[in-house]
DNA sequence: AAGACGAAAGTGGTTGA
DNA sequence: TCAACAACTTTCGTCTT
């Protein structure tokens, strides 16, 4: 079952190209003339499958059902027995014993569910706010159902928790945000966001891939009004980059920024470091210091120079 | 005056004994 | 559990355009 709930964009507002690219994965459509960002709420045509443990070492592998996770309740609550069942027991030890489970139930299982009535709202609220698509908002709530179910919230609270899933679910999806930038959607520090997500996906046995630097450069260059052509410079450069074993080890926000800086130099479309770093939310001195690793270890210095003479 | 550069000291997290 | 360590940040002074 496929649909397009937004109809789709013929062509670009900004410049009138009619050379519009959709990456339906991440959720973005861009303008391949002018690299403006017209519509990154699409709706994610593929189903994700995938369960959480990769490493198979732990049986926590369990799939949510088709249902959207995104709904409070999706009609798996736990019930213990009704009160018709109540007759059916005999001594007064078990229908004492009845009555007490049932109670428990009710308002452990309300408890949950207001819990994650309320959360979800918050998720749906960042989700919106950080412009994410609909997959990984999803996504995100079924880890955080998972948290809860868990009972790994306690000591924490249910913001931070919300923040973590979705932190971990863009990464899930290659649609990284930065921790700053979830910070500022959802009023939790950065740091304590880092903490949870890190917690959660531990406990959960979820792994995540490194994220990739080259995940961050639509939206950066984007965000910096930057060509398309600079754009598929700074992927390159972070290409050859990784060949040599220059990104590991490193903050993939900082090579990334430094690429598109490396980049707007041998474009002639100069941005500072501090508007590059601004968007990428790392400072100058990372910038300069991944900025100087790439010019040298790339050779790139000569490209560099060249450029400024013009 | 603004941007680029680099040194030095501090922070938070990872790793390995 | 603790100390060493790498990456990154902050701060600040100097050089370049």
């Amino acid at each position: 079952m496929v649909q397009l709930i937004r109809k789709s964009i013929k062509e670009c507002p900004e410049c009138g190209s009619k050379n519009i690219y959709r990456n339906t994965e991440k959720g973005e459509t861009t303008c391949r003339d002018c690299g403006l960002v017209l519509e990154d709420r699409m709706v994610d045509l593929s189903q994700e499958w995938r369960d959480f443990s990769d490493d198979g070492s732990e049986s926590k592998r369990r799939t949510g059902a088709p249902t959207s996770e995104t709904q409070f309740d999706q009609g798996l609550g736990t019930e213990v027995g009704t009160t018709s069942d109540f007759y059916k027991l005999g001594s007064d030890r078990e229908r004492d014993k009845f009555f007490r489970l049932r109670k428990w139930n009710i308002r452990i299982s309300t408890a949950i569910e207001r819990n994650l009535k309320v959360a979800l709202a918050e998720l749906k609220r960042i989700s919106s706010f950080l412009k994410l698509p609909k997959s990984v908002e999803e996504e995100a709530a079924r880890i955080y159902r998972l948290t809860v179910q868990k009972g790994l919230v306690r000591g924490r609270s249910m913001e931070s928790v919300v923040a973590g899933a979705l932190y971990a679910a863009c990464r899930r999806h290659e649609v990284p945000r930065t921790l700053d930038e979830m910070g500022e959607a959802s009023g939790i520090e950065k740091k304590e966001i880092g903490r949870t997500y890190r917690f959660v996906t531990r406990e959960l046995g979820i792994s995540i891939r490194p994220s990739n630097p080259a995940d961050y450069i639509p939206r950066f260059a984007s965000a910096l009004k930057l060509s398309p052509e600079i754009q598929s410079k700074a992927v390159k450069i972070l290409e050859s980059a990784r060949d040599i074993e220059l990104t590991s080890g490193r903050g993939p926000t900082g090579i990334a920024a430094a690429a598109l800086y490396v980049a707007s130099l041998i474009h002639g479309e100069k941005r500072t470091q501090r508007e590059v770093a601004d968007v990428a939310g790392v400072t100058e001195v990372t910038i300069r210091n991944r900025y100087k690793e790439l010019i040298k270890k790339l050779k790139l210095t000569k490209d560099v120079e060249k450029s400024k003479r013009k």
